[in-house]
DNA sequence: ATTTTAGATACCTTGACAAGTATATACCTG
DNA sequence: CAGGTATATACTTGTCAAGGTATCTAAAAT
């Protein structure tokens, strides 16, 4: 079962999101997650696992249950390629880029003005 | 054709992570795009048009060819969710998980005391 | 007007993943 | 030991996205 390599590909998936962000205050067994998120224990189990081989949580044996961790490196890969797109944003060239649209969507307005009154 | 919702499931594409990578230094054709990443010009367009209609890209007309710009917001989403993670890591917080990671692996060491010289 | 160039779209096939259901494993309790 | 509880795993099935190949459209260029 090699594939679903890519930590995006991880978290494209709706419910493992969801897990991670129950686990982002505080740890929780397989059964305290089926119950927040009204899922079937299988689905949570099957996508613990997925998580777990990614790297994105640990889990801790308590008896029977297993008790499951949050883990920052892969979130911090993904973070890491967001990273340059950061700027895009950030930066005050936002207020050029918007400059730029305008003029794209009306190309050196000849005669009408912006008032369309009859 | 509504389903890939989640900015998520967009960006775990390889193939459409590289076309944005591209797009972080200025605009690109299709044709530019196809040779850079060395990709048959179908899957290029393709891929173009799932990150047109998930808004990561705008197309401008040139004549015969379409200029691809990136367009900040759904990454911008995408760094939202991954905040609340951030703090995960970047809070100092750190240093008493270890802590806790310590005392978890090694339950009360008695007897032998930090130093192990003979 | 014909040809060439640049992109988009249609169709088909394949593969992966997620959900469902059932069953297995392990531990605890009486 | 029997029964229950907690979780993992096996197997099956449906869906959907991605790639390949071919074709369509529109705008140069000749």
């Amino acid at each position: 079962m090699l594939p679903m390599e890519s930590s995006f590909a991880i978290v494209a998936e709706p419910t493992r999101r969801a897990i991670l962000t129950r686990l982002l205050d505080g740890e929780r067994s397989v059964g305290e997650l089926e119950q927040e998120l009204r899922l079937p224990q299988p689905t949570v189990s099957k996508h613990l696992r997925v998580l777990r081989e990614a790297g994105f949580v640990t889990a801790r044996v308590d008896a029977q249950r297993r008790v499951y961790r949050i883990r920052p490196e892969p979130l911090k890969e993904l973070d890491a390629w967001l990273a340059p797109f950061r700027r895009t944003w950030t930066r005050h060239l936002d207020l050029l880029e918007r400059h730029l649209d305008r003029m794209a969507k009306s190309p050196t307005p000849k005669g009408k003005k912006t008032h369309d009154r009859p």
